[in-house]
RNA sequence: GCGGCGGUGGCGGAAUGGUAGACGCGGAGGCCUCAAAAGCCUCUGUCCGAAAGGGCGUGUGGGUUCGACUCCCACCCGCCGCACCA
């Protein structure tokens, strides 16, 4: 038998010739029609999506890991004999490509080029089984056109519109941000301390969609953590509006809150610094100059300092009082940083009795703190629930004799009930979710649809005048402003309306615009009228499954639903959510870090690649451990698995140089069963395995087939040996599709991607004879042979024989005889 | 503080309430070889024991059950998200 060296470096580039040339993994948008590789059968479609790379040097081994798990979903797929929908394409705006041109003078789009051409090369040399014929780039203009004419149905729908508001800056990018993209006060990408500039941006009205964006998570199967971190961040509350009037201005100021049952309780009111009145109510007062110096220092003061919970609570008095609606009472008015302008109203009730914060304001300005909760039944072990501040629930108390006595939970009910028939406030829902802030000051976006007309004002770019290209610069550096506004020639234009005098919006979008519908795109990719053919996206959205690094559970996953619900209710789409199913998979660390250049710790899956091929790299990523885990690279780890590529094409080489009717071995069929049987196994767990995202146990399950095979090589007859190896090569063919290839023509002539996926044979599944195992007090003592028909009395018969039991019985009493059939016989004994 | 996820050998990890540790790595011993590499074979949770066998063992403490890594309660630890959100 001659064994041959295992060479992926010979083996993988034929494949991947082969598919390319044959365009096997091109799919068409005509259900009748068959995609060129794809099996008929079923006209079932299948979209599976990975989220689409940002092209920035080369790709990492996280991109391994994504389209790995991609591919094995994708061939699992197309093999059930659906039409499987697998593109590919570029996030290609963005800052990092326009920092490499401030420092090297390299225009964007030259370094972007580079990257895709490299992320190209190597999805190409993973065998990815892509359909390159949908692939684009966001920042082709026949791509950003559509991004245009998007923004374009937004703003005609009034959901995209122009604001002046305290929004986030980044001093070191020098641009704005969304409120997503910072962290703890920083600069989600480049981690600079985040300001606030009072500005005038473009907004997307997201928070119209909070409630649709909040419930309609319900519909979709999504992990668990990836939806609370959306409702997290969308941060429902429910509660009530409540007008607090200041009478000497005649103005009414409302206030959200979750407790209208502590109203009375309320002893003073608080202004966040940036609430435009606050000035108002002290202009020409005594209080004038000390609240100017306060909002001053507020406002200067870092986001991270401001945030601190643990900060002593400072604020000036405003010198003015309010109502408290529901018991008359002046009470008076403050400013205070501990008030946020952008969250409920920007002023709150304070009652200092039942709220932390209240009432650390209250001690340290020496305000009335009163209790209207009474904590129950004063079950006051260490005496806690009757100190104030007190959050819990209990009797009101102090309120008035209307509710006095009647449990908090209710109180707030007949309060809100009562503030609604008295004209003074109303039951609410507040938001924590903001809209979505698109500006950016910098140059490699997509153009702003937007032209400012002296005299038209804000006018739109008609859609025939699409795309507004971005024009070449030669200086990108930042200056405050967007580097677009140096091309005058490019900012100088007609107005679309009166063609007078106007000049061109000059900031870009947020490269998450980009991203936000690109999945629709891939449908009718190569649509030169519209952004997408109604019956196109019908063929295949919503995606099947989506795919990606849970970094993205809140930026792009809640703007993609929003453009989604958007563009549903301006008619454009017939489904509410892009992605019926998500799989977000865990980072690949090494020695337990994130990977960085600056750490030095860099496994380049391009180098994995040549030294093992890319069969053993896509393999060893997805054996390490399960793939929404985080998993540590190592190089041993991925030794293993190379032998194992390597014991499946030695033997089935070897296997492949056999006649089948050569003889077979004394015990060829005792062997041949076993070796059956296994296989058999082997499939019903690859398949059940593939469809739990469990892809380490089903390369397991391949492993110990092969293991089998070996064993019983010399026994088993080269037939037997022939199925169960081209079936183990058929299993393993979605996570090594070279490998497989070659293995499964070589033993069986055939081309596996052209299979139906293997069926498992239920009789075989099934034994006749199994290890009983004997049980003594739910302690195992031995095992035995038993058949698999034998009865209960039969098997509590075997268990009492077996030496063991016997041994430990002896002369105790049986009181219970628990049998489970084909696995246990427990004694219960005394 | 609120919410989510997790805690199993030397390591990564397996286990529809039914044999804990599959599979792989690492380790030990052996075969092959002039030698090495590659490959192949055996052993490998821990303690007692020559062995047979037995004790212990899935973060901690309880509970349910004939039987618990798995279910319930309380707690400890770790990771992630949100957080002065009214």
């Amino acid at each position: 038998m001659a064994e041959q060296r295992y060479d992926p470096n010979e083996i993988e580039p034929r494949w991947q010739e082969l598919w390319a040339n044959e365009r096997a993994w091109e799919v068409s948008n005509d259900p009748g029609e068959q995609g060129t590789g794809t099996r008929g059968g079923s006209h079932d479609a299948y979209y599976v999506l990975e989220m689409l790379p940002y092209p920035s040097g080369e790709p990492h081994i996280g991109h391994l890991k994504c389209y790995a798990v991609g591919d094995a979903i994708a061939h699992f797929n197309r093999r059930l004999g659906r039409r499987v929908l697998h593109p590919m394409g570029y996030d290609s705006f963005g800052l990092p490509a326009e920092n490499h041109a401030i420092k090297t003078g390299v225009h964007p789009r030259d370094s972007t080029a580079a990257s895709i051409s490299s992320f190209q090369r190597q999805f190409r040399s993973w065998g990815i089984s892509i359909d390159w014929s949908r692939e684009f780039a966001t920042h082709e203009p026949r791509y950003y056109r559509w991004t245009q004419w998007i923004f374009l149905q937004l703003f005609g729908a009034g959901l995209a519109y122009r604001k002046e508001a305290a929004v986030k800056w980044c001093p070191k990018d020098q641009t704005v941000l969304a409120n997503e993209q910072v962290v703890d006060g920083h600069c989600e990408r480049c981690g600079a301390l985040v300001e606030v500039r009072q500005l005038e941006q473009w907004f997307l009205r997201i928070t119209d969609y909070a409630e649709r964006l909040l419930g309609d998570l319900e519909e979709i199967d999504w992990p668990e953590h990836v939806k609370t971190m959306q409702r997290n961040w969308i941060g429902r509350s429910e509660g009530a509006e409540v007008i607090f009037r200041c009478e000497e201005l005649g103005v009414d100021y409302p206030v959200f809150t979750t407790r209208p049952d502590t109203l009375f309780g309320a002893t003073f009111f608080v202004m966040a610094p940036e609430h435009p009145d606050v000035l108002r109510l002290v202009a020409d007062t005594e209080h004038e100059q000390a609240v100017r110096d306060y909002v001053n220092h507020a406002l200067t003061e870092s986001n991270e300092d401001r945030g601190n919970a643990e900060k002593q609570k400072t604020g000036v008095p405003l010198g003015r009082t309010v109502t408290n609606p529901v018991n008359g009472e002046q009470i008076p008015m403050y400013v205070a940083d501990y008030v946020l302008m952008e969250y409920g109203t920007g002023a709150i009730m304070a009652v200092p009795g039942h709220d932390e914060r209240d009432h650390a304001f209250a001690q340290a300005h020496d305000l009335e703190i009163r209790r209207v909760i009474e904590a129950p039944n004063g079950s006051s072990e260490d005496g806690e629930e009757n100190t104030l501040p007190y959050a819990g629930d209990g009797p009101l108390v102090n309120s008035h004799p209307d509710f006095d006595g009647i449990n908090n939970r209710q109180a707030l009910a007949k309060i809100v009930a009562w503030l609604d028939r008295e004209g003074k406030g109303h039951s609410s829902v507040n938001y924590r979710l903001r809209d979505w802030l698109i500006s950016r000051q910098r140059y490699w976006g997509c153009p702003i649809p937007i032209v400012y007309c002296e005299s038209c004002g804000i006018v739109p770019v008609p859609e025939d005048q699409l795309p507004v290209e971005l024009p070449d610069i030669e200086d990108f550096t930042p200056k405050g402003r967007s580097p677009l506004a140096a091309a005058e020639d490019w900012v100088r234009t007609k107005c679309p309306s009166c063609a007078g005098p106007a000049r061109r919006e000059t900031d870009t979008m947020d490269t998450f615009v980009d991203s936000s519908w690109y999945f629709l795109r891939y449908c009718d990719a190569a649509n030169e009228q519209a952004a997408w053919e109604e019956e196109a996206l019908r063929q295949w959205m919503p995606v099947d499954q989506y795919i990606g690094g849970v970094e993205h559970a809140i930026l792009h996953l809640m703007y993609a639903r929003f453009f989604c619900k958007a563009l549903a209710d301006l008619g454009h789409l017939d489904f509410q959510e892009p992605f019926s199913a998500l799989f977000t998979q865990g980072m690949v660390t090494k020695d337990g870090a994130k990977m960085s250049k600056s750490k030095g710790n860099v496994v380049s899956p391009a180098s994995i690649t040549e030294r093992y091929g890319a069969d053993t790299a896509r393999c060893y990523i997805l054996f390490v451990g399960p793939p929404d885990q985080d998993a540590d690279w190592s190089d041993d780890g991925v030794e293993g698995v190379h032998r194992f590529l390597g014991r499946l094409y030695r033997l089935a080489s070897a296997i492949a140089e056999h006649e089948d009717d050569q003889p077979a071995g004394p015990d060829a069929q005792d062997a041949d069963l076993q070796i059956q049987r296994k296989t058999h196994w082997a499939i019903d767990k690859v398949s059940h395995d593939l469809r739990r995202f469990a892809f380490n146990t089903a390369i397991a399950a391949v492993m110990e087939l092969l293991n089998e095979c070996s064993r019983l090589r010399e026994q088993a007859s080269a037939e037997t040996l022939r199925f169960a190896l081209s079936q183990g090569a058929s299993l393993l063919f979605p996570f090594a599709p070279h490998l497989c290839a070659e293995v499964y023509e070589m033993l069986s002539g055939k081309r596996v991607w052209e299979e139906p996926w293997p069926q498992a044979d239920q009789g075989l599944l099934e034994r006749e004879t199994y290890e009983l195992v004997c049980q003594i007090n739910g302690k195992v003592r031995d095992r035995v042979m038993a058949s698999a028909e034998a009865s209960s009395q039969e098997l509590v018969a075997l268990c009492t024989a077996a030496p063991n039991v016997r041994a430990h019985l002896d002369g105790k009493e049986i009181v219970k005889e628990i049998v489970v059939a084909g696995k246990l016989v427990n004694l219960v004994v005394r």
